[in-house]
DNA sequence: AGAAAGAATGAATAATGATTCACTACTTCC
DNA sequence: GGAAGTAGTGAATCATTATTCATTCTTTCT
């Protein structure tokens, strides 16, 4: 035998994968899953489109994977704005809002993790995804039933409708073609995201703000 | 001249474009448009691929067309849902019911019209859609605010609110792929409802029903 | 240096499906 | 009947892209 995989290698391949991770991203950012291209992908990392299936499958597998990676973030914030002190709803509240500004701050990103139709594999990821999010949110409902300061409900139904009446109110009406009616002052976003956010308390707890 | 159409020919070609249509609706309804092969249109209508060209431009025109019919049919049922005599919120309520039965009854036909991301002239006809369906909700709850049986909000975001919480619990999670995981019995389903119209209605008048 | 093994390349292939168009069949009118 | 025009046909074409693979380039080790 003459070569053997070194560490150096490795970390080399290592650094490939990565780099055609993030470019991928950049494309999925740019027009969502469906429209990324592999040869743009290759382009933009600097390599030929054959070396992409050196290092991922197929294109859904490097999808699957990109989505993963991406979810794990969101999914990860959304338990991070959960976990502040105070009461249920304070919690609840605080993490529709950090759900919101981080769509808004990348619509198309937030419509391709959930809303773009994507291949099976991919979808898989998101079903995950999707039953991450709503088990914490959930949880954190009926932690409020619990203490008292949310009325008795199905708190697994209800934390669908949050993400659905914040998603469409976000995401929904906005093929990436149509970004541009995002209100886009720093004021409008506050008043877009304060009157979805009482719309969804009060939704929840049945009381206004 | 010798040839020169007559009304019998009118009215077979129009009955061949109506049968084109249905058939186009058979297969949208099993898998959305994305799926709707023109060969398994033509298949089914009986004529050839080619027969669909001389009546439609393109696939394209031919779904945007088939979309048209299909939602002025859900926006004519809100608009009767809504017209029933009682409180804004009774109405309200009346409206999200019927929506939410009809998504149920045809849950991939629901998810073509509301969530399938589709080609552009067809997305122009879905948003056509959603304005009207948007300024119907939001005009019965500035009705009710001007009532007195909903509290002053954006009526425009609220009903936003509303159609995406329906939907996401009705059709979002829900790729045709897993429409195994609705419920299926009556009960199940009313009580499906229920909670969701609950939650909406909470998050209009903010009370509890 | 040179042999062995892996990695990268990118032109060629393959698969999918919408659309075309040369041709046939049918309608109408004289 | 037959001329003129329209409708229907469906195999062939075209376009788009993911994926392959024979070849070339690199790395490693003796």
């Amino acid at each position: 035998m003459a070569y053997r995989e070194t560490e150096k290698m490795r970390q080399r391949k290592a650094e490939a994968r990565k780099n055609i991770i993030e470019c991928t991203w950049q494309c999925v950012e740019e027009g969502g899953f469906r429209s990324a291209r592999i040869t743009r992908i290759a382009g933009l990392a600097g390599v030929a489109t054959g070396t992409i299936y050196r290092h991922f499958e197929s294109r859904e597998d490097l999808f699957a994977e990109i989505f993963r990676l991406a979810t794990q973030r969101e999914v990860d914030k959304v338990k991070e704005a959960l976990s502040i002190k105070g009461t249920a709803t304070e919690r609840l509240e605080n993490s529709l809002r950090k759900f919101a500004e981080r769509a808004l701050k990348g619509s198309i990103k937030a419509w391709a993790l959930i809303a773009e139709p994507v291949d099976p594999k991919v979808e898989q990821e998101r079903l995950i995804y999707r039953k991450a999010y709503a088990s914490l949110m959930e949880q954190a409902i009926q932690d409020g039933i619990s203490e008292g300061c949310i009325p008795e409900q199905n708190a697994r139904l209800s934390s669908t409708c949050l993400v659905g009446a914040i998603s469409e109110s976000l995401v929904g009406p906005l093929s990436p073609a149509q970004t541009a009616s995002l209100p886009t002052t720093h004021t409008d976003q506050k008043e877009l995201i304060d009157s979805i956010i009482n719309f969804c308390m009060r939704g929840l707890t049945g009381t206004r703000s």
